[in-house]
DNA sequence: ATCTCATCTTTACGATGTAAAGATAGGAGG
DNA sequence: CCTCCTATCTTTACATCGTAAAGATGAGAT
């Protein structure tokens, strides 16, 4: 099925007849009140286009999310993403700040359920490690693709406020306040590291790369207790300066 | 320059004036014992095709690297790479190959260079960082891109001798001796925490997500001086178990 | 009622991956 | 020496993709 490009654009889903008649008739279309209904030819369709691109991410994986696949999805011809983004750059790139958004939420909220101190230490890398797994393809569009406009408002703030959590977080478990503006190598140096590895976790478990530790764990240990167990021994065996 | 593929590629380097005259006088060309020269007809494509695939990922990055652009670069047609790779991924898989021995070397020749029992705890992530920034774009191929084929024998084989260095190297500062087989929670955390850490900071600070702390350092703070604060100052701040 | 313009569609072009058929030599066998 | 076989490389073809440009279309302003 879709062997050609024109059949496969042409049979989109029902909007408009086309006029079948030339006369003006125009009976009853869009009944006066329509909302979120199929949008029209005004409508929400820089949303629906956004949330065409996710369905077709979680569906079709990274390969598959192109701007034509996205404006099939979303029922438009294939150049109408263009005209709202600009650019394939353009929509991965405002989908990459949705996924930030979704990102920065799901952590918060899991970090605001804690209870204990000890909950409250792995609540945000395990938030982290969870969104990931959950939505894959989100989390490469965001950490794995090249093709990213941070010059955009929109991602900018979205990944920038996902930094500013972490920092603060970091800054509250060593008791210090993180002052915007300067760092010294030890803070700076505990950001990264908490970054670092809660990322370079994620990117190793979703590539699989962890597979040949797990397997090597005593029977039936899951990432998440492997995560904990990387968070909780915190000395990593470093030699002492001579 | 180059609008229609049939005249860039119709125009490609020196090789065989395409028989002239249609005498089978064949005067001269592969002059008997070249080796190393223009591979014609046989000689080693494949080799030739690898260091074109890494010469163009070191020129265009990782979005110029096609299955065409290889073939342009060693000068034979686009259809020639596929008969050797199979694939785009097969080839992807085997310049990836390629860089992991790169890698492996890079990181066994600088452990061996280090003298003092420090320089040997830093030797490895130090040179692991170092060669990602030397050859984003290899790194890029070999831990960004989704389409490699980890069952070919020799990109199995280099990732695996990766993995084995560092899970040794983790067990030599731990003075353990690491079973093939199993591995404790403990180990596992160990060489699970060291890799994402390394991974993750490597990862960050390609894409540019470290420019934010560094410019927020000390003066002059490079890269190598706050991985070596992270790698050196192994306390996270976690906080103990009530 | 007509005009204007943002929005969407058509059409077109070059590039890419991949498959399939055709050419070409290097070597085997007579 | 000649012929045939086969791996290697080239041509040709096709579907898909991103992108640009021109044509339709309808909503709101005048």
């Amino acid at each position: 099925m879709g062997k050609s490009e024109t059949r496969t654009e042409t049979a989109r889903v029902a909007r408009t007849p086309k006029r079948a008649s030339a006369t003006p008739s125009r009976p009853a279309r869009r009944p006066a009140s329509a909302k979120a209904e199929t949008p029209y030819h005004h409508g929400a369709l820089r949303e629906a286009l956004l949330q065409a691109a996710e369905r077709v991410l979680e569906r079709d994986g990274l390969s598959g999310l192109t701007l034509r696949a996205v404006a099939r999805e979303a029922g438009v011809s294939h150049a109408a993403p263009t005209h709202h983004f600009g650019d394939l750059t353009g929509l991965l790139s405002e989908l990459a700040a949705v996924g930030f958004r979704q990102f920065n939420a799901a952590m918060a909220s899991s970090c605001d359920a804690a209870t204990t101190p000890l909950e409250r230490a792995l609540a945000r890398p395990k938030a982290y490690v969870a969104y990931a797994q959950a939505h894959p393809g989100m989390y490469g569009i965001m950490f794995r693709t090249e093709r990213l406009d941070y010059s955009r408002p929109s991602l900018h703030e979205a990944a920038e406020s996902s930094f500013a959590g972490l920092a603060n977080a970091i800054g509250a478990m060593r008791q210090e306040q993180i002052s915007g503006d300067t760092l010294t190598l030890n803070q700076g140096a505990a950001i990264a590291r908490a970054w670092s590895m809660v990322h370079g976790f994620t990117m190793l478990l979703l590539d699989g790369r962890l597979e040949d530790i797990l397997g090597r764990l005593p029977e039936g240990t899951t990432a998440e207790r492997l995560l904990e167990a990387i968070l909780m021994a915190p000395v990593t065996g470093k030699l002492p300066a001579p």
